[in-house]
RNA sequence: UGCCUCGUGGUGUAAUUGGCAACACGUCUGACUCUGGAUCAGAAGAGUCCAGGUUCGAACCCUGGCGAGGCAACCA
């Protein structure tokens, strides 16, 4: 048994998921046609990328890896008019952090401009392609429609000679921009458009971001993509569906040039509910301010959702859950959501924090006194240990969890009623305080110095209750105390839109549907004083709230908090049902 | 009114390639709980776009409809 054989077998007695494109895999490993995988991602760079990418991204790399083959990062660089280094940076530093490498295997469009210049020569010389001097006006014109054929052009028919020479000046820069193209010579009647004589190569008397002022002609897409493919010996080359119809002109060029032929695989792009995903629409939402940059936390990219406080891990999970198929899909983006709770509870520090503060005194709490509580880190992770957090006569509470006149199922803090202070007392409220305008300021609340909790209480199932066993509450809520207190920022997110399909209005603009409380900014969170060594990157839950992660802009004197996303929050849904 | 592709629970993906549709998310119950989190147990929800045909048997094959998406940048 060879190797591809045996990979092929180790493939299909995995528990992974089969799609179609694994499905020609394995077809294409067990005919001997293909020996090692060879995948590629070839991202443009005039974008950031973004989740839609980050499936390709987590396909191409995946498919290599499953199937022990290679997967290269090709830029397709074909048109510095709209390409720059700065999305060359960004693009290597989001499939870096996605968890990929692609070895010495960083690859260039641009690297095979000599190359892809030569194929041109062999195909004029062919008689296959030629110099075309309309107007750019006079070959639209002349394209035909979907339903008509074109027409052909005047110059189809130019000798070999005076093409390669007409060719050879166009790179010498004696054309200005506009006045020739170089043309595949096909079929002006093909029902297929891109059949049509498509055009090759344009002169640009632009500077490439990487070639300088070597080139003042430069390939089309069409032209390099294919070959480009083909050069660096990819054997599936998997795009999405709107290439489908390019695939024609794709072997069209390579069965001219005789030259490997990789197999093209089109799946559906991937597209997420209450978002946006086109690049250009993107760009237009930070070009326009409706965002703050192509890393706002509320964008779909890459950049965006690391800043927001996702995790590698996550995306690669919901690029496995999501799946690959080819008719148009929308995914629910609560599936995203599910995607990074199920990681970060795994993983992420629990700690105490409040969004939005209640003041109580504790009346029969010793004035000065200091309790150090011992707190889990993790419950799903003994190993992240305990914490000591610091208690006293004044703490803080969520004003959410205090209502003056509760209906029925509300759990929390009342007039009268007890609820736990997490790892610590039962305490229970006995006065409420509010200011001129009826407004509550501060409760007075007395404690039961009975009911103290206890770690092993806490963390182990079978000592249950404390030292007051029997005396248990239904509610149990997250505080900090007042004079421990650490101011913090906290940047609230929600969905950039009001639709789950904000494209799909055909009278509207999908910028109408913005969701205008997609930011919520909270200025004086108070948070355990665990958190005032926190650095940004580092992710926490926030017990009770959320996940959150420490923004780049955080300093040491001021905390600055993304919240990731919410808990699952049932008591809310029940709230929203009663409405 | 041309060509290409695609129609399976609310969403997404499966179905040993012809053997009476499974998994995940979501939704809803319930148990447990010092996070209304997590976990656990369970339920509802599609008869596979429609109509014919082949077959003992069709989501899978055939025919015809219907519907959706893509294609007319010197963009990718």
């Amino acid at each position: 048994m060879d190797d591809s054989k045996e990979e092929l077998a180790k493939n299909e007695s995995s528990t992974a998921q089969s799609n179609f494109i694994k499905e020609i895999i394995n077809e294409d490993l067990k005919s001997g046609k293909v020996k090692k995988v060879h995948t590629r991602f070839p991202p443009e760079p005039n974008g950031y990328l973004h989740i839609g990418h980050a499936k390709s991204i987590c396909l191409n790399f995946g498919l290599a890896k499953e199937y022990n083959g290679l997967c290269n990062l090709r830029f397709d660089d074909t048109n510095p008019a709209k390409e720059s280094v700065e999305y060359v940076d960004s693009i290597i530093e989001d499939v870096k952090w996605l968890g990929f490498d692609w070895d010495d295997r960083l690859f260039y469009a641009s690297d095979y401009f000599d190359q892809l210049y030569e194929y041109a020569i062999k195909l004029i010389k062919k008689g296959k392609a030629y110099v075309d001097s309309s107007t750019s006006e006079q070959i639209k014109d002349s394209r035909g429609t979907p339903t008509e054929p074109g027409k052909e052009s005047p110059f189809r028919n130019r000798s070999v000679e005076e093409n390669l020479d007409l060719f050879e000046r166009m790179k010498n820069g004696e054309f200005e921009e506009g006045t020739h193209v170089l043309r595949a010579k096909i079929d002006m009647s093909s029902p297929n458009m891109w059949m049509r004589d498509p055009i090759l190569y344009r002169i640009r008397k632009v500077p490439h971001h990487r070639t300088g002022d070597k080139w003042c002609i430069y390939p089309m897409y069409d032209w390099a993509h294919g070959q480009s493919d083909s050069i660096e010996g990819i054997t599936h080359s998997i795009c999405t569906l709107e290439f489908e119809i390019h695939r024609p002109l794709y072997d069209w060029c390579l069965d001219q040039l005789e030259i490997h032929h990789p197999r093209q695989i089109e799946f559906a792009r991937l597209n997420l509910t209450y978002t946006v995903m086109s690049k250009r629409k993107l760009l237009e939402l930070v070009e326009e301010k409706y965002v703050t940059g192509w890393d706002d936390p509320r964008m779909p990219t890459i950049s965006g959702l690391r800043r927001r406080g996702f995790t590698p891990e996550a995306i690669r999970d919901f690029s496995e859950r999501v799946g690959v198929a080819k008719r148009d899909n929308i995914i629910d983006v609560a599936l995203l959501e599910y995607s990074v709770r199920d990681d970060l509870n795994k993983r992420a520090q629990r700690v105490m924090a409040v969004l939005k503060p209640l003041k109580i005194v504790l009346t029969n709490y010793p004035d000065n006194q200091v309790e150090e509580l011992d707190s889990v880190n993790n419950p799903e992770d003994e190993s992240m240990g305990t914490r000591k957090v610091p208690f006293s006569k004044e703490i803080f509470i969520e004003q959410d969890d205090f209502m003056e006149n509760p209906p029925k199922k509300f759990f929390r803090l009342s007039p009268g009623n007890e609820v736990r202070l997490r790892y610590a007392y039962i305490i229970k409220c006995e006065e409420v305080i509010k200011d001129e305008q009826g407004n509550i300021i501060e409760l007075k609340c007395s404690y039961d110095p009975g009911t103290k909790s206890h770690l092993r209480s806490i963390t182990s199932a079978t000592e249950r209750g404390s030292a007051q066993s029997g005396r248990k509450v239904k509610g149990t809520i997250h505080w900090v105390s007042v004079k421990h207190a650490v101011n913090a920022e906290v940047r609230l997110y929600d969905r950039l839109f009001t639709i789950e399909d904000p494209e799909s209005d055909e009278q509207k603009n999908y910028k109408e549907f913005i969701n205008p409380n997609s930011f919520e900014i909270i200025n004086s969170a108070k948070l355990e004083p665990y958190l005032q060594n926190a650095k940004p990157g580092e992710r926490f839950q926030f017990e009770r709230l959320g996940y959150f992660c420490v923004d780049k802009e955080s300093e040491k004197d001021k905390l600055v908090f993304n919240r990731t996303v919410t808990l699952k929050d049932t008591w809310a849904k029940i709230e929203k049902r009663n409405q």
